[in-house]
Formats: C-alpha cells, sequence, structure tokens
RNA sequence: GGCGGAGUAGCUCAGUUGGUCAGAGCGCACGGCUCAUAUUCGUGAUGUCGGGGGUUCAAAUCCCUCCUCCGCUACCA
C-alpha cells in the first residue's frame, strides 16, 4: 500500500506564517499516520515561484525573479526541519523537471483537444493588474471604477483557453460517485453547488508578463498560474514518464490545502487531469483559518504569526499538538496565549505526562526498575485493555478522515481512564499488601502508556519518542500489528525528567 | 439576491437511520488520595438543545415559519 500526502505549494512572494506552518504540520501528522499502517508514503511540499507578483518584487529589489526566488524559497525549506517534519521531496516550480512536466501535460492537454487560442476580454485595471467583473465596478460619469476607485478599461488580450466547460457533467458525476474526495462534507457541497452552477472555459495563459513557464510553440504567452502550479504534484513523482515507478506507485494523491484554493483544487485540478487521461486525485482536504487572539490576521493589521517565535516559546510538540486539538480540523480556530496554556497544561502536561511520571517514577522506586509481563489481568484490567481496543479503532477510523483533533481525543481519553485506573488500584497501597499484584498492575498502566504515545506518535514525535525511551520502547520502523495486545518482554525503566513542563500564567 | 452550513451547559464543542440524547472537555463547588509536574480520583450544579407552530405513542434529531451568525457565489496567489 502507498500513500501520496501533498502540502500546495507556497507562493514565494513573502516569509512563512503559521498558516504555512499549519497545512505542513497537518501533511506531517497524516504522513506519520500512514507510516505507522504500514504504508509506503512520498511526502510532498515546495515553492510556487512564477507569476507577476514575483516578477514585480524582483524588479523592485533589483533582482532578477529567480535570485529573488531562491532567497524566498530557502526560507520555506528551512522551515520543514524546524516544525519537525519529515518530507519526501521539495519541490520548486523553477526546476526543469518541473518546466518540463507542465510543458508536457500542456501538449497533453492541446493533443486531447482541449485547449483552444482565442482572447480574453474584461475590465481590467492597470493599477491592481486585476480583472474585473461588471457586477463589482460603479459607473461615474460613464466611466467604469473599481470600488478602492481604481480606473479600468476593457481589455482584449489574446489566451489560451482551457474546456472547461466540457468537464461539467464529468466532474458533477465524478463527484456524486466519490463523495468522500472531497472533505469536510461541507466542502463537498460547496464545490458540487459551484460546478452544478455552470462552468465556463478557463483562460489558461498571459502575455503581459513573463516571469512562468513558457507555452510550447509559442513564447509570447506564459502559462498561467494554476496548470503550472498544480502540475507540480505530477512533477515529483516524475511526470512526464508515466511508466517510471514512482508515478505508478503514488498517483493518486491527497491533497491537504487552505479553503483559499479548494476550488482551483476540487474543480480545475481534476478537470485538467480528466482531460489529460489522468486520475483525479484521490482526495481533498479543506482546513481553515487561525485568527490571532480573536482578531484577522493580516500584514497590515501587525499580528502575523511567525512559526519561529510561538515554537520557541512554547515548544514545537506543543505547538503541534494545541494547533491540531483544539480545533476541528477543518474549521477556522482562535490562537489565544491562554488558550495554548490551558491545552498543554490540562491534556499534556496535567493528563499525559503526569500519568507517564507517576508511574515511571514509582516503578523505579518500587520495584527495580523493571517490569515482567503479567498473565493473570482480572476483570478491571481487562476492561482497560478493552478500552485500548476501542479507543485505537476510534482513533484509526478518525485518522483515516483526517479528523485529527477526534483521533487525538480519542486516545486522551483513554489516558484519562489510565489515570483512573491507577487511582483505583492504588499500587501505593498494593506495594504494603500484594508486591505481585502491584506489578501487574503497573505492567498493564504502562502498556496503556507505551501504546498511548505511539497513537500520539504522529502529533508530537519528538515527546513520544523521549516518552517511550523511558520505557525502553523502540519506535523506529513501528508498524500497528496487534495493538491492544500487551507487550510480552520485560521493560525497564529509565530515569526522566517531566516531558511537557507546565506552562506557568503570566 | 441565489445556493449551502450552523445556532445544545460560563467557554469550546459531541450528539449515526427520531425512542437512557440531554452529553464530553475546560471552568466552578464540595469531598477523597498522596505514587506523581500543587499533579490525580470521585461527586455535584447550571441548559425550556435560537423563537414559534406542526407530524408522531415518542423529536435536539422530521416538516413549516421567523430571527441570528457563517461559508460559497470563478481567473491576485
Amino acid at each position: 500500500m502507498s500513500f501520496y500526502i501533498t502540502t500546495p505549494i507556497y507562493y514565494t512572494n513573502d516569509v512563512p506564517h503559521i498558516g504555512h506552518a499549519y497545512t505542513t504540520i497537518a501533511c506531517d501528522i497524516i504522513a506519520r499516520y500512514n507510516k505507522l499502517l504500514g504504508k509506503d508514503v512520498f511526502f510532498l511540499t515546495g515553492t510556487d515561484e512564477h507569476g507577476q507578483k514575483v516578477e514585480k518584487a524582483a524588479i523592485k529589489l533589483n533582482l532578477n525573479p529567480k535570485e529573488f526566488v531562491d532567497k524566498l524559497s530557502v526560507n520555506f525549506i528551512n522551515l520543514i526541519p524546524f516544525l519537525g517534519c519529515e518530507i519526501d521531496d521539495f519541490i520548486r516550480t523553477t526546476e526543469d523537471r518541473h518546466i518540463k512536466s507542465s510543458q508536457a501535460l500542456w501538449k497533453q492537454l492541446e493533443k486531447n483537444n482541449q485547449i483552444y487560442l482565442s482572447n480574453y476580454e474584461g475590465w481590467y485595471s492597470i493599477r491592481d493588474e486585476a480583472y474585473y467583473l461588471e457586477s463589482e465596478l460603479k459607473k461615474i460619469d460613464g466611466k467604469y471604477f473599481t470600488n478602492n476607485g481604481s480606473p479600468v478599461e476593457w481589455v482584449k488580450e489574446e489566451s489560451y483557453f482551457f474546456k472547461l466547460s466540457e468537464w461539467e457533467d464529468k466532474l458533477i458525476e465524478y463527484y456524486e460517485n466519490n463523495q468522500n474526495s472531497i472533505l469536510p462534507k461541507t466542502r463537498y457541497n460547496e464545490v458540487l453547488q459551484f460546478i452544478k452552477g455552470g462552468l465556463k472555459d478557463l483562460s489558461i495563459s498571459r502575455t503581459t508578463f513573463n516571469w512562468g513557464v513558457p507555452v510550447p510553440n509559442n513564447s509570447k504567452h506564459v502559462m498561467y498560474v494554476w496548470i503550472d502550479a498544480l502540475c507540480n504534484y505530477l512533477t515529483a513523482i516524475g511526470y512526464p514518464d508515466i511508466n517510471n515507478k514512482k508515478y505508478n506507485k503514488y498517483w493518486p494523491a491527497t491533497h491537504i490545502v487552505g479553503k483559499d484554493i479548494l476550488r482551483f483544487h476540487a474543480v480545475y485540478w481534476p478537470a485538467f487531469l480528466m482531460a489529460a487521461g489522468i486520475e483525479p486525485p484521490k482526495r481533498i482536504f479543506a482546513h481553515g483559518w487561525w485568527t490571532n487572539e480573536g482578531q484577522k490576521i493580516s500584514k497590515s493589521v501587525g499580528n502575523v504569526i511567525d512559526p519561529y517565535n510561538i515554537i520557541n516559546e512554547y515548544g514545537l510538540d506543543q505547538i503541534r499538538f494545541f494547533l491540531f486539538r483544539e480545533v476541528p480540523f477543518g474549521n477556522d480556530g482562535d490562537f489565544s496565549k491562554k488558550t495554548i496554556a490551558n491545552r498543554i497544561n490540562a491534556d499534556l502536561s496535567n493528563n499525559f505526562g503526569n500519568l507517564v511520571q507517576r508511574i515511571s517514577s514509582f516503578v523505579i522506586k518500587n520495584n527495580n526498575s523493571l517490569l515482567k509481563p503479567s498473565e493473570n489481568l482480572n476483570k478491571v484490567d481487562k476492561a482497560l485493555i478493552n478500552l485500548l481496543q476501542n479507543k485505537y479503532d476510534e482513533y484509526c477510523n478518525f485518522m483515516n478522515n483526517q479528523q485529527i483533533d477526534r483521533a487525538i481525543k480519542s486516545v486522551l481519553e483513554l489516558i484519562s481512564a489510565g489515570n483512573a485506573y491507577v487511582d483505583n488500584q492504588a499500587p501505593w497501597l498494593l506495594k504494603k499488601t500484594n508486591k505481585i499484584r502491584m506489578e501487574e498492575v503497573l505492567f498493564v498502566i504502562t502498556n496503556i502508556i507505551i501504546k498511548s504515545s505511539i497513537m500520539l506518535y504522529p502529533i508530537i514525535p519528538t515527546s513520544s519518542k523521549k516518552i517511550l525511551n523511558i520505557f525502553n520502547y523502540n519506535i523506529d520502523n513501528y508498524k500497528f500489528d496487534n495493538f491492544a495486545t500487551l507487550i510480552k518482554h520485560n521493560i525497564k525503566i529509565n530515569n526522566s525528567e517531566p516531558i511537557f513542563p507546565r506552562i506557568l500564567n503570566d
């Protein structure tokens, strides 16, 4: 089994912010989970480096566009390990392999009679470098202006078009037969409604700037963004060589995207692919946006969240955990210091971290740092093991649908039950009355801790490893298998410091 | 305007096909334990499940209507 997951490629017009980090971490979590399932995973991210904005920005700085994007792309590359993410490839749209690939896709579409040359007409604002619909304009003294007051003029530009309109019925049919291929459900509805509202042919080339992939056999045109950018998902697995191993193993992909670019991924992209005779993506998941202390995040407000700052302040796993525990994946969320502290303290420090700490130090003090497997499980033990199985099943079901928050909650419920189990069994009393039973209890709860750490590993990999190290448990190359069965070998316990220090209120 | 989604305890939210569905976490109150990062365990309170009407033996769950909020309504990325 293989699994191909992608982030969008990030536009190189600014430094990365929390939104980029969020998407990348989401993919990392999903990739790690799929590896635990035993799948052969390919995790791709990269940068989108073409377009008029980049060209203009470069000129402003007296750089050629390539020099400019080289600088900006590095910021995205460097961020990945800082986020604790392990990718398999990083693609840049300015690479040769990608230029070849997107031109090949273009030619394939041309060959399949999906592209024609015509004119794009519309109200164009030179100041905004953008086309406007008449409904977006206001008329003053017979002339049209945008809402910002920019004058517009009727412009006719030669452009290649993609026959998107031909794919309306096929897209509807495809999505009606593949209802889980766009998640969350509400996004699926949105996309389907949009398609049912009718599709017009899509302008896919530009002549007004040069910084892009040249259209094959007509260098006056560069490819417009969505052909160039989306094609990266194919490039990375070797397109146009469709006989290569990677391509055959990994396609179709699961795309994780922000809700703002859902349409490009869920309408244009599958249409391009089908038109080129390629299978559409397996799944497109659209996530939401973050606000900062209830405020919309924007550069002009000056409340942009820098991933480096926030992770240095709270810790990598703490932030990874917060981002995916706090908010249902797909919804918008609010980034607030108070909520972050509450979440970390309640779930990680008090619930999970404390369970690890109370058990590991108890075994060290009272059982020579060593636990032997136990055969004599009583009803209470078995109930807890049953719960482990149930929570594991829930966890997998949720993770398979990218409901990361629900998956985490399932594990937290298991951990809570573990804490209650310890209180009920009170090994500190058994120490005086029944040492054999004490060791059984410790062995069972240690199993719960280990399995919980494994389930949380995709979310908090560094901390999970630290915890597993305390119990001398190696997760490298681990695959889910008979997950709820107890460990059969002796467990030696190492000394440890608290894994999740509490966040103190300021 | 059109289409879609949502309004459930102080807060954030679960509630499959109508019948322990009135819940969880956090917060709050009280009590217990002391192995543990002053952590944990137990008990409890607060809600006319947005308003109104209807279908049904039975509705948070179906239908109608009204109110409020949100998303989408195509070529910046």
